[in-house]
DNA sequence: AGCACGATTAACT
DNA sequence: GTTAATCGTGCTC
């Protein structure tokens, strides 16, 4: 079994954020893979970050973030979406880093179901995008994505080259003071890059 | 008990 | 560029 395990989200947000991409998220679903590379993190990290969940201290929803890393956070927001982050850091540190986009590359047939009606670029091109072509939702929340029972996991893919990856500010934080809402605290691979180093990634 | 807002998306003009 | 959809969460009263 070849999987990111706990040492690997046991890191500093920024750290994990930044080598996650080019990694394959992989969700079992009755057996079968859904998968795709990460192509798009943001970084949240610590109480003092005014951009993360955990600005408000410890509460019922942001407790999995002071939990031990490599467990999933997902979240309800704007009253119908779901996203998934993986819990970083040392336990008793709260941190996260957010999925927001990926390009899918197994289990083409049901993730085209479940964004019916939507062209192929725009499946999986958002963090609340990728969970409804994933089908994940509250049940993974707190789910332990190290266990080897796992049905939510990533497995190490192409490492991305520094010079293809860019960095800019997290989308979102409309109602956040500076300087955190302007941190370059997101990171996403260089338009192309798929096509260009993995051609054979669609396999 | 009530309120304002949100780590978004899709469908508008 | 603007806006509705839709409800959990955390804060105030």
């Amino acid at each position: 079994m070849n999987r990111l395990g706990r040492d690997f989200f046991a890191r500093p947000a920024l750290i994990v954020a930044r080598e996650l991409l080019g990694t394959r998220l992989v969700r079992l679903e009755h057996g079968q893979r859904l998968a795709g590379l990460i192509v798009e993190t943001e970084a949240y990290s610590g109480e003092t970050d005014l951009g993360c969940h955990c600005r408000a201290g410890r509460t019922p929803r942001t407790s999995v973030m002071y939990g031990p890393p490599g467990h999933a956070y997902v979240y309800f927001t704007y009253g119908m979406h779901w996203c998934l982050n993986f819990v970083v850091e040392a336990q008793g540190f709260p941190a996260a880093v957010l999925i927001r986009a990926i390009e899918p590359v197994e289990g083409l047939d049901r993730i085209a179901a479940r964004r019916a009606g939507v062209v192929q670029k725009r499946w999986t091109d958002g963090p609340a995008k990728l969970t409804r072509a994933l089908n994940i939702d509250r049940a993974f929340n707190g789910a332990d994505v190290c266990a080897s029972e796992a049905t939510l996991f990533c497995e190490p893919g192409s490492v991305v080259p520094d010079a293809q990856i860019i960095c800019s500010a997290r989308v979102g934080l409309n109602n956040v003071p500076e300087p955190w809402r302007s941190l370059p605290w997101r990171f996403q691979t260089a338009p192309g890059w798929l096509n260009a180093t993995n051609p054979q990634a669609m396999g």
